[in-house]
DNA sequence: CCTACCGATCGGTAGG
DNA sequence: CCTACCGATCGGTAGG
């Protein structure tokens, strides 16, 4: 029949062309990721995909429109993963450390670290707003995730804010030096970071005979600075 | 005596210099921590100076020059304050509570913030590597004192490694959220992070009762992600 | 009229 | 320290 025909053909066409948007955005992360969005020029990026410039503009409107997409996809990816892990009924510390450990692994990827390494104040206003609003829907999440442990009593009473913000802070530095090279997997690295994290470093054992220096070390008592 | 009077002159003139070049690299680096270091223009900066663009030249060789200059004097005092705490016969993990705390004030000032926030892929090659070394030997300094900490028994075993990358992860990320305007000073922000750090999110209480469910959320067992 | 581009060049701005 | 500029390169777009 000629009219499925058609069909399939638009169907084969779109689909290239999403897979070769697809692949610029990409290349653009890894560009970015490399050089800093501002020294990543759309002349480097034709050049990496063997087209010409104006062709670029065949597949995005500008050049932060490219930076709103990877960053888009990096931050609905991690949005993905929280509801659904979120949505189980397993206690919130495991929710907590399930969580940390994929979202330490969407760090390392191309567009985690696009998310991570390339400011927003290269964004048009509403997408920046977007994207603002988007990730602070993920550290809130974050936070009432650590404010329900503590209501179960299997998180120790902290300040869910900071803790939140330091749980990020460390994972998100990893875009800065983490290698694939390097004999870690991000998962291991994730893994790693949830121990010192959960555990702490004063040691567990010494809990009864060194009580007091604990207490001190925790930063209960004053802090000679 | 005319000679002295000369050296006098000589010397306030330099004074002034310094003042001027001095208040050039504190509004410089407030600029790059606003904008990003691409997009704040040296026109722009000589705007906020109240100067033309060329007078900037009469202090500085060039834009990745007064980057270098900022970043240095940040990773200096960063340098001083480790080796004066280094110094002190504290044991090993009161030392590192120490900087921990410092160095969140630190991040929190103009040239700690764009030590963090600018990319130093924007520095010459020779002032790129030795901002690296520098870095790498703060570094290097704090795996060594955790390594004390572990073989003082004052410090559960851990990654040094690890551990030293989330403790200045979390702390280099308040660089992107940390306001003046917010109720916590600099100072309560790196105590909060230290007592989290310390102590962790496990409930230190529930130690004897809950022993396997801590270890498994401590990620010693395997951790069904 | 459409698509998937190309060679050439635009206006504006960067550091100097 | 300013006025007046430069060589180069930026993101983005023209006609075909």
């Amino acid at each position: 029949m000629k009219k499925a025909a058609w069909t399939e053909a638009l169907q084969k066409r779109d689909e290239q062309y999403q897979l070769k948007r697809q692949a610029l955005l990409q290349t653009a992360a890894r560009a970015f990721n490399e050089l800093g969005f501002d020294r990543a020029s759309l002349d480097d990026l034709a050049r990496r995909l063997n087209v010409t410039k104006p062709t670029l503009y065949y597949y995005i409107k500008s050049k932060d429109e490219i930076l709103f997409e990877c960053q888009k996809q990096a931050v609905e990816h991690m949005r993905l993963t929280l509801d659904q892990i979120r949505s189980s009924d397993k206690p919130a510390l495991e929710k907590l450390s399930l969580f940390l450990v994929r979202y330490t692994e969407l760090v390392a990827e191309d567009f985690g670290r696009c998310l991570v390494l390339s400011s927003h104040k290269a964004l048009q206003p509403k997408n920046r707003a977007k994207m603002a609003a988007a990730r602070r829907r993920l550290d809130n999440d974050v936070r009432n995730l650590i404010a329900q442990g503590i209501a179960e009593g299997s998180i120790a009473p902290c300040n869910p804010k900071l803790v939140t913000s330091a749980l990020f802070g460390a994972v998100n530095w990893t875009a800065h030096w983490y290698s694939r090279d390097g004999e870690l997997t991000p998962r291991a690295v994730g893994e790693a970071f949830l121990s010192t994290f959960l555990s702490g470093l004063v040691p567990r054992q010494a809990a009864q005979t060194v009580r007091k220096d604990q207490k001190q070390a925790r930063g209960e008592r004053a802090l000679r600075v």
